[in-house]
DNA sequence: CGGCCGTTTGAATGTTGTCAAGTACGGTGG
DNA sequence: CCACCGTACTTGACAACATTCAAACGGCCG
């Protein structure tokens, strides 16, 4: 729980900035989104890592379309405490419709890099492109899932629970960023006490749990580097339901694009989350070394 | 952590059950929205308290918009702990886009009135009505906010803290669902194990909790009824930032609806929140006895 | 090298959960 | 009218899990 705003942002805006680094790793989807959503948005803006986006008590007229980076959505009481909220990925819509106010704040956890998108132009979305619209809403739907299953999470699990949800969720929606590749143990770009303001957990007990976590030979979290080691006890530590994994899987990028993608419906759900978790290419291993 | 999930709902579809019952208290908010939306439901469909309306697993091809009625969203696991993820009020859309499976259950903690919305009609809403399509957007969205201000909650509140913010929500949410009309107390149909449901907490801590809340003059919650006797206390020992407390106004009905309606936006917030939990009106004053 | 940040570990403390027994209320049936 | 029952709530004693405090370690960077 420290206090963590530290870093004003800086505002650069500048136009289409991300086509500059378009060789960079992020996601297609959030990619081909992004180029749908072109004629709406006003420009991308870069932030650097631990800058914040948008604070608590803010009253903005845009909502942002995330195309590149880690962005943390955090509460932060006055006397310190911290809960995090959500961890976005690339393709997430950080969205406040208009007359909101924020009510909870943002920073990036990598340089990100969002577009911008003004509220006038989110009613021409939705007037003139309605697919696009309810494809929003979606995401947003999406989102409150998540948070949903968060809450219970953090309601109802025990910390070893929590952080094995945590960690297979990250997991599990990192992965999903490039559908059909696939890689073996990822660059989370958290410390403990990150973990423990999303699990509602302290760094120290987060700390303890990690270690009880490596011993068992499940999950290994060092120098920001996320290496499953047993899918199967993971699954099974998280205690998660098998619908509620599945719908990491879908949820995230896009309804469509995803949909006829590899996955055949009338496999076990428990084997099809399993087989995402498990099953390794050799492609784009290289990604392993980067960043 | 009972079972719950007992009763299994009868599901009697009638078209516009609800214009049958006008008469009764629902919000006024909600009536417009439902009219609105008229053209776009398949009918009506009754709940009755205790039913599921939907449960974990299912995949839907519908969307429901909740007229009347106090409905609880929740996730149980296996082992019967419970997470109550959510309060749904009268005007709530309990929505689960195309291709979604629901990740969680929903059961009528009062006899309920939903109408029925048909996917294939949804694409028809956000092409020929985007304006409602925006709302229904921007509702899901506050359903989001309301959920991170739960993970705050729980995640980094002591159990005083937790109980008060919740309460004090519920009032306030309520309360708002007759703009302009007030109300002292209200009939809360909760048990305390649905508030420990939904704050993370044991039932038999929830007892403890409440009974210093009402030893310390703070809020009395007997019999299903509650009574708020303290708002400045209240609202202190809730810890709520006043952005936070005042999204719960202007969000949950319409945007529109409230903006203009009293809210004089140069008050400083903090006046504001406690206007709104401690006005008080004579007229419907008739509600306190019924239900 | 020194300082900083993030992590690790142990010991003491504390909040909350669990168990168990008892109370209060409302409904039902004699 | 009363006895009986079930459900919800209350209360105390105890246990468990997680927090806090404190000290020490390790890598990284100036």
């Amino acid at each position: 729980m420290t206090s963590f705003a530290q870093a004003p942002s800086k505002i650069p805006i500048d136009r289409h900035i991300y086509h500059a680094s378009t060789d960079d790793l992020y996601a297609e989807c959030a990619q081909e989104m992004s180029r749908t959503m072109v004629k709406y948005k006003a420009g991308d803006r870069k932030i650097d890592a631990g800058c914040d986006l948008f604070s608590l008590g803010e009253r903005r007229n845009t909502i942002f379309y995330l195309v590149n980076g880690w962005v943390a959505l955090y509460k932060l009481h006055e006397d310190g405490r911290r809960q995090i909220l959500h961890f976005a990925l690339p393709g997430a819509v950080l969205a406040f419709f208009p007359g909101q106010v924020m009510t909870y704040s943002a920073q990036a956890l990598t340089s990100a890099i969002v577009s911008v998108i003004p509220h006038r132009n989110l009613y021409s979305v939705f007037r003139d492109d309605p697919e696009i619209g309810m494809r929003l809403a979606s995401l947003v739907s999406s989102d409150r899932n998540l948070a949903y299953d968060h809450l219970f999470a953090i309601g109802r699990q025990s910390a070893r629970e929590r952080v094995a949800h945590l960690l297979l969720e990250l997991f599990i929606r990192y992965r999903m960023q490039w559908p059909g590749h696939c890689i073996e143990d990822m660059h989370l770009p958290l410390t403990q006490e990150h973990i423990g303001d999303a699990t509602g957990l302290s760094s120290v007990h987060v700390s303890r749990v990690l270690r009880n976590l490596g011993k068992d030979g499940i999950v290994e979290f060092h120098y920001k580097r996320l290496r499953i080691l047993n899918p199967d006890k993971l699954i099974d530590v998280a205690g998660i339901d098998p619908h509620i994994a599945l719908s990491w899987v879908k949820d995230v990028p896009s309804i469509n694009a995803t949909a006829g993608h590899q996955a055949a419906t009338n496999i076990p759900i428990a084997v099809r989350i399993k087989q995402i978790v498990t099953v390794r290419f050799s492609r784009h291993s290289e990604w392993r070394g980067k960043q």
